[in-house]
DNA sequence: GCCGTTATTGATACAAAGTATTGACAACGG
DNA sequence: CCGTTGTCAATACTTTGTATCAATAACGGC
C-alpha cells in the first residue's frame, strides 16, 4: 500500500495501469507534479508546461483525477485546484487564507454517512465533503 | 421562524433587507422562482426570463444566494444548480438520476464537524457537504 | 530495428458559467 | 415631482474546460 507523496514513476505507472501510452507530454507533466508541494489551477500549471498544449494538459489531468493520482478539489469561491493524492478514500482541508490543501481521513465521517444512510430514502451514491479552515501557520499570524 | 418554501414576497422582502430596489425585473425573477418547484440552471431561468438581462439574472441570483434566499448546489459533474431555500444551516441530498435536490439537516453532520474540530490544526470556518443519491422514485424505476 | 496501427498531440473553435464595463433608465427619498 | 444613484441591458471578456481534426509518435509484431 502506497501512502506518501506519489513519484513521478508513481503518476507513469498509473498511467501505465489505464493502458495509456507514456508519451513526452506526459512524462513532462508527471515531473512538473512531483515538483508541486501545493495544490494549483489546470492554467498554471499548462503555463509552466511551455512545450505542452493546453488540451493536453487538461486531457491528462482528468487522465489522472480518474486514476486516482490526482485529486479535484474546490475553493470557498467554487474554483477548481488540483493537488497529488496520496492516500485512497479521503476528504480535503482547504486553508481559506493561503490555499493549502491537506488530505484527511476521520472516521467520523464515515459515522456520519452510516447514520444519514438510515435516514436518507433511496440509494447512497457519493458524497463531496470539503471542510474550510485557516490552518495553523496562517491562524498565528493572521491574529 | 419561516421554514416552508418562500412566496415572491419573501424573496422581494429578502431583497429588501438588503438595501436593494425593488424593480421590474427583480420581481419578475422571484415570480419565476416561486414558480420553480426544481433545481435549476442560470442560464435555464435566463432563458425563460425573456425581457430580464443574462447578467441581471446572474447577478440576481448572487444577491439571492448572498441573502439566503437561494441555495447553489454542484452537481456530481461540477455544474452548479440553484434552488431554493427551505431552511437555515442544512445539506443537500442531490439525485444523480432526475436532478432533484432536496434539502435536509441531520445531527450526524454536526457530530461529525464537533470530532473533526477536535483532530484538525487551525480554525474551521466553513465546509461544503453534497450527499448523492438515487432518490426514491429514480430507484424504484431504475431497477 | 523497422513498420503499421492507432492512441495522442497541438491548434483551434466552441461551450458553460459567470464578471466587468458603460451609457441609459427608473426607484426611492425628500 | 425631481434629483440622486442603484440598477438595467447589452456587450465584451474571463475562466475552466470539451470537441474536432489533421499530423505525429508509441507500442506491438515481426
Amino acid at each position: 500500500m502506497v501512502s506518501s507523496t506519489p513519484t513521478q514513476d508513481d503518476i507513469i505507472a498509473a498511467l501505465e495501469d489505464r493502458g495509456c501510452r507514456i508519451t513526452q507530454p506526459r512524462r513532462e507533466l508527471a515531473a512538473a507534479l512531483t515538483r508541486r508541494r501545493d495544490a494549483f489551477s489546470a492554467e498554471d500549471l499548462a503555463a509552466e508546461l511551455d512545450g505542452v498544449g493546453r488540451a493536453t494538459v487538461y486531457r491528462s489531468l482528468r487522465l489522472l483525477v480518474d486514476a486516482g493520482a490526482l485529486c479535484k478539489t474546490t475553493m470557498p469561491d467554487g474554483s477548481p485546484r488540483y493537488s497529488l493524492d496520496n492516500a485512497r478514500h479521503h476528504h480535503h482541508l482547504v486553508c481559506v487564507d493561503c490555499g493549502r490543501i491537506d488530505e484527511f481521513r476521520h472516521p467520523s465521517v464515515e459515522r456520519m454517512l452510516r447514520a444519514m444512510s438510515a435516514d436518507i430514502e433511496g440509494e447512497l451514491v457519493g458524497h463531496r465533503l470539503e471542510i474550510y479552515r485557516r490552518c495553523g501557520v496562517c491562524a498565528e499570524s493572521g491574529g
